[in-house]
DNA sequence: GTTGTGACTACCA
DNA sequence: ATGGTAGCCACAA
């Protein structure tokens, strides 16, 4: 495919947020140079495999929200995921406490 | 070329 | 706050 590039820089910017953190897609994109991309950032996570190490988890919608149907099986798993790293969920969207890639 | 579909967003009523 | 809408972009029919 032609986004082979892309796809990589997506990876890199993913595997660089920090255990606890999270960005959206819209910011990850924008985060690769192509801030119109947001969508693609979901088409790109949507095909890694299930053994990946890429804390794809780390990935949320720019309202704080899992961009999965709730209670579907992926959204529960990501929940679990973030929780697990101390990511704190109200009615389903988080706080900004845990947005942005800050050290 | 057109149309529809997504792990998206920003804007507006 | 909430729902609709119009951009957005890659991809598959």
């Amino acid at each position: 495919m032609l986004n082979l590039e892309l796809n990589e820089l997506i990876w890199q910017v993913v595997a660089a947020i920090p255990y606890g953190r999270v960005l959206s897609y819209g910011q990850v994109a924008k985060s690769c140079g192509y801030p119109n991309h947001a969508r693609y950032v979901g088409t790109t996570l949507k095909m890694l495999p299930e053994d990946t190490r890429l804390p794809w988890h780390r990935v949320v919608n720019a309202k704080g929200e899992i961009s999965f149907p709730v209670n579907s099986e992926a959204y529960k798993r990501q929940i679990s995921l973030l929780e697990k790293e101390g990511v704190i969920f109200k009615k389903g969207k988080l706080s900004f406490e845990n947005y942005g890639v800050k050290y």
